[in-house]
DNA sequence: CTGTTAGCGCGTTCAC
DNA sequence: GTGAACGCGCTAACAG
């Protein structure tokens, strides 16, 4: 037995018309203040809520945003990674953090609610049943971005993430990646290092991300005056790389590939920073561990969520959809030191 | 202009019941065979998506499972930890299992949506709105539950996670964080150790799980006859205790904990596993790089989200309230080896 | 047995 | 400050 707003208008001695008004909260309308005080006091006495299905349905607007996540995280192939299996645990560190930022900007924009569509891989038509005013997609950057396509020409305004490349008419927020990688690279140059290597599939990878942290450390390397040198994928000819001094320092594409560039290293008898210096990407959780202390460049996933729930509230307002880039940050730790210190 | 079903009906020849009862998919409405697949073959062509409001209002029901997502992870104080301080990196850890088990389990027993309430400390009245069929709960075990009581005698289906103790009316779904202490504890007992020292909080901190996994931990000691020591929860205090020959394993309370276990351990020139054995619990992601590879518990937090929305299902057919525990699994690494290998 | 008509659900908003 | 139409799909009762 819910209260309905005929009862709150009968208990205040109004019509449900008035109630309506004053529960609204907007000002501008003709109603004496104390009238509207008695109605807001019944209302609370009575435990009155409004039914959403009710108001939807009249406004056309649900207050709700959509959010339809999908897997996101390391998507480094096992060969890249050798032994190290944690793929599914950062997938799941993202996603975490994405959730947080929506969370945040959620409750500080005053949005009712976010709604989460299970998989994520339902027809583009399901998302306009009128459940949500708005889409965030966050797209897997492996799988390309085959829900975008299908909701290019939406009425629904929508914001991607993990993406720079949107079709028109389609907000995207991303990390700027390539601005990552010079990070990481000039980090690594400013040691002293010439012979820097990068560690990954990179553009061959054919994911986006991958390519655009080559990007940065080719670069990175040309303000240098230095040559970027091919990527190099496997354990074995990164040692013999270094071997053969032609390698002193290394960015891996990604903490994970940062931690089997490691253990490569490792089993061959060379030490991480003395040997090699080393740089990742993302600051996973547990980058602090590997190494001792993994030098990396900070992934803002949940900034860049927190930014994605903005730029769709400036959609709802009206405004035109957008690109925008978060900045990464380096973070030093002890993996990478200066070539001097090395010794060789 | 979306499509309405007067239109489907009007290019269907049918009337607008018609549509209705062939799209409800329901079988035992008396509609020719030929008649409704005309019908469903209109509404794809002319691409009907029903209105969610409109549905919802004349159903009652929303299909939308709400969730509270409190924030969940590492509630360790930072004197335990010492420089350890990657607590919300481990609540995000979490909160992206939380998500990823329900998004699993929601999309296998096809639930449309989930509904994530931002902030999750709204009014418990906020959520009769009809926006939601039940509600899952995450709490945070720290925090207490005020949330969980204020939704006492409310007519919403609740299922509480993270949480052993609900109030009546209440499902919950936990993990068994006593046996998941038994096992770590067997675990060392089991490789011939002796003198096993609890590192944590435990039960003094107030920490439903912390206590519990205590409580594993001396019922393991007992079941072997051991005097269970007091809980340890300072480096210093700990190092002193092995350096006394009073210690040889250490079980500590989460990972995080052992990480800084570790730290202490490492800095008195201690090492793991050759001098000390060392358990940890939750497996968080980094798990593996800790002392070359975390012997630990793996806690089942996607798992016990994807129970929780099972248990909802349950709730909304009509089923009675009910208590519910998840094993958890011990994950054999290095940290832990047998006391005869120590050779002290 | 197939298909239609009519009215419901409930808060919002326009015209008086 | 009020009355009543309105938004849109669902379903009970009813006609063919």
């Amino acid at each position: 037995m819910t209260v309905k707003i005929k009862e709150v208008a009968l208990a205040a001695g109004v019509s449900s018309a008035t109630v309506s008004k004053v529960l609204s909260g907007r000002t501008g309308y003709a109603v004496h203040a104390a009238t509207a005080e008695r109605v807001r006091q019944v209302a609370l006495d009575l435990g009155y809520v409004p039914d959403a299905a009710a108001q939807n349905l009249r406004t056309r607007r649900s207050g709700q945003l959509g959010v339809v996540l999908e897997a996101v995280g390391s998507s480094e192939p096992d060969s890249l990674l050798g032994g190290v299996t944690a793929g599914s645990a950062v997938r799941r560190t993202f996603d975490g953090a994405i959730m947080a930022g929506l969370n945040d900007a959620a409750r500080e924009l005053q949005v009712p609610a976010l709604v989460v569509y299970p998989g994520g891989s339902t027809s583009p038509l399901s998302y306009l049943d009128g459940r949500v005013d708005g889409l965030l997609v966050s797209c897997d950057p492996l799988r390309g971005h085959g829900l975008l396509e299908a909701l290019r020409g939406t009425p629904l305004p929508v914001v991607a993430l993990w993406t720079e490349t949107v079709p028109p008419g389609i907000s995207g927020v991303d990390v700027d990646h390539r601005q990552g990688g010079v990070l990481a690279t000039r980090h690594l140059i400013d040691l002293g290092h010439r012979q820097i290597a990068f560690y990954g599939g990179g553009q061959a990878s054919g994911v986006e991300h991958f390519g655009r942290r080559e990007l940065g450390y080719q670069d990175a390397m040309r303000a240098a005056g230095l040559p970027p040198q091919r990527a190099i994928h496997e354990g074995a000819q990164l040692v013999a790389a270094v071997r053969d001094a032609l390698v002193s320092a290394v960015f891996a594409e990604t903490d994970l590939a940062a931690a089997a560039v490691l253990q490569a290293l490792s089993q061959a008898g060379l030490r991480v920073p003395e040997d090699v210096s080393l740089v990742g990407f993302d600051d996973i959780l547990g980058a602090e561990y590997i190494a001792g202390g993994l030098t990396t460049v900070y992934h803002p996933a949940a900034e860049m969520a927190a930014e994605g729930v903005h730029e769709l509230m400036r959609l709802l307002q009206g405004g035109s959809p957008s690109q925008r880039l978060l900045a990464p940050r380096l973070i030093v730790r002890r993996s990478a030191q200066a070539r001097t210190a090395a010794a060789r």
